[in-house]
RNA sequence: GGGGGAUUUCCCGAGCGGCCAAAGGGGGCAGACUGUAAAUCUGUUGUCACUGACUUCGGUGGUCCGAAUCCACCAUCCCCCA
């Protein structure tokens, strides 16, 4: 099977220039091609990770991949899948940004000599001289097309600033600026920057006549069409220090029943064979998928130790076997309290079980803290020092717990 | 430049000067049912020393016994006209 048809039957594929021409280029390793990123964060998301995936998947065949930092178009902002303006951030804090974005990239992508480069954009953006750029590209784009794209026309009743209005304009002479210095002939990304990236390809076509080409990942979605990659409005991060490996390997987990499969042929490695095979499954069998699914991810993006460790932490949690992986917490003599005891509140609090005591109150008001697997259904209920000392494994709700401890 | 409107808790969105920690929906959390899924039902959803107290309604001052509600100024956004 060629990287193309692999790419199609994996679902990744969403919108292409030219299908024909892309094939044959991308199949026979030709192609050089950049996604960009911009770093609004200092960690990569669950979402870039899929375009991470790709990249791989691609450099695998022999193709050329370029990382794109924004740097630049950073500083401008993406209105794209926007209601709102973006906050602007500071230079000091993208740059941070994207050092942290380099790190990750390098565990995942082979930047070695001649394999795949990676370049920031501020690196030409940032010296543009306004009036120059006008007269050099600014020509080429009509405001007419532009106001009838995708990514700006739910901004045309919400209000659109003209900062963000030139982010387009910045893409586009990014994917211009790569096509002669570094030969890049394709810009792939996700689906919702596809007028961006076609705004690229004109530029192209109109300065200097010439075919570069688009091609865009399909965006993950649940079955309520939401994005994927996020937990109650917050990214699920690749950094372990963002999101944990547990939480990493839970969140694939807990994915829903119609989802696994498709995140399973777009994320994971395993062979399309074996996908197929497991696309028979129903019921409570998907449950092996999502342990499948769960693993394989963890220990791409956390490697083998941390992917192991996470499922037998889920295990000892679920199936009731040996606690051997539990995350835990360690209490200090000093939260104790005068008769060496404490309460069961402040223990669900210094474990990061819940955030305030409010809701300590209300999980063991609704019957959802087990110590060691007995209800806990007094609010006054005390944990001893000495029981402590030899740790005790606290839970609230079914998914969320520890095991703690004192020194 | 002129005129009009908006800013409420995680989000959307109601809110008469006292009965407002603030309706309703979404989302979240917990419980039941399950397969760590989905759907459904129930409860809950500012904080704390929780039958009480404290802090919240863009910001700063003011009026008043009392302000999310009234006034002034500032900030931001939207709409109409130019």
């Amino acid at each position: 099977m060629t990287i193309y048809e692999e790419l199609r039957a994996r679902g990744l594929i969403a919108q292409v220039t030219d299908e024909d021409q892309i094939r044959s280029m991308v199949n026979e390793g030709k192609a050089k091609f950049y996604i960009g990123f911009d770093c609004t964060a200092d960690s990569l998301t669950a979402g870039h990770f899929m375009a991470l995936t790709l990249m791989k998947r691609l450099q695998m065949a022999g193709n050329k991949p370029v990382a794109l930092i924004g740097g630049g178009t950073t500083m401008i902002g993406d209105p794209s899948g926007r209601t709102d303006m973006r906050k602007m951030l500071t230079k000091e804090d993208i740059n941070h940004n994207a050092d942290c974005f380099r790190h990750q990239m390098e565990r995942f992508i082979d930047f070695g000599e001649g394999k795949a480069q990676m370049v920031n954009n501020a690196d030409w953006l940032l010296n543009l001289n306004y009036v120059e750029l006008l007269r050099e590209v600014g020509a080429c784009f009509s405001v007419n097309n532009m106001l009838r794209a995708e990514c700006y026309k739910q901004r045309m009743e919400k209000g659109l600033s003209f900062l963000e209005f030139n982010y387009m304009i910045m893409q586009s002479y990014d994917f211009y600026y790569l096509f002669r210095h570094y030969g890049c002939n394709m810009q792939f990304g996700g689906d919702d920057q596809w007028s961006n990236m076609l705004g690229g390809t004109e530029l192209i076509r109109r300065k200097l006549g010439e075919d570069a080409h688009a091609m865009t990942i399909t965006l993950l979605t649940d079955s309520q069409g939401k994005k994927m990659g996020k937990t109650a409005g917050n990214a699920v991060w690749l950094d372990p220090k963002k999101t944990s490996p547990y939480d990493f390997y839970q969140y694939w987990r807990n994915v829903g029943d119609a989802e696994v499969l498709k995140c399973i042929r777009m994320l994971t490695f395993l062979p399309i064979e074996q996908i197929n095979e497991m696309d028979k499954w129903e019921g409570s069998q998907l449950n092996r998928a999502k342990e499948i699914l769960a693993y394989e991810l963890t220990e791409l993006v956390h490697g083998k130790e941390e992917a192991d460790k996470a499922e037998a932490g889920a295990k000892a949690l679920f199936a009731s076997g040996a606690d051997a992986e539990i995350p835990t917490t360690e209490l200090d003599a000093s939260d104790l309290g005068a008769d060496g005891n404490i309460d069961i509140l402040t223990v669900l609090v210094k474990a990061g079980l819940v955030p305030s005591k409010s809701e300590a109150r209300r999980a063991v008001e609704q019957g959802g803290v087990t110590v060691d697997g007995e209800k806990v259904s007094d609010i006054h209920a005390l944990l001893s020092g000495d029981a402590l000392r030899s740790g005790k494994i606290i839970r609230r709700g079914k998914k969320a717990f520890k095991k703690v401890t004192v020194k």
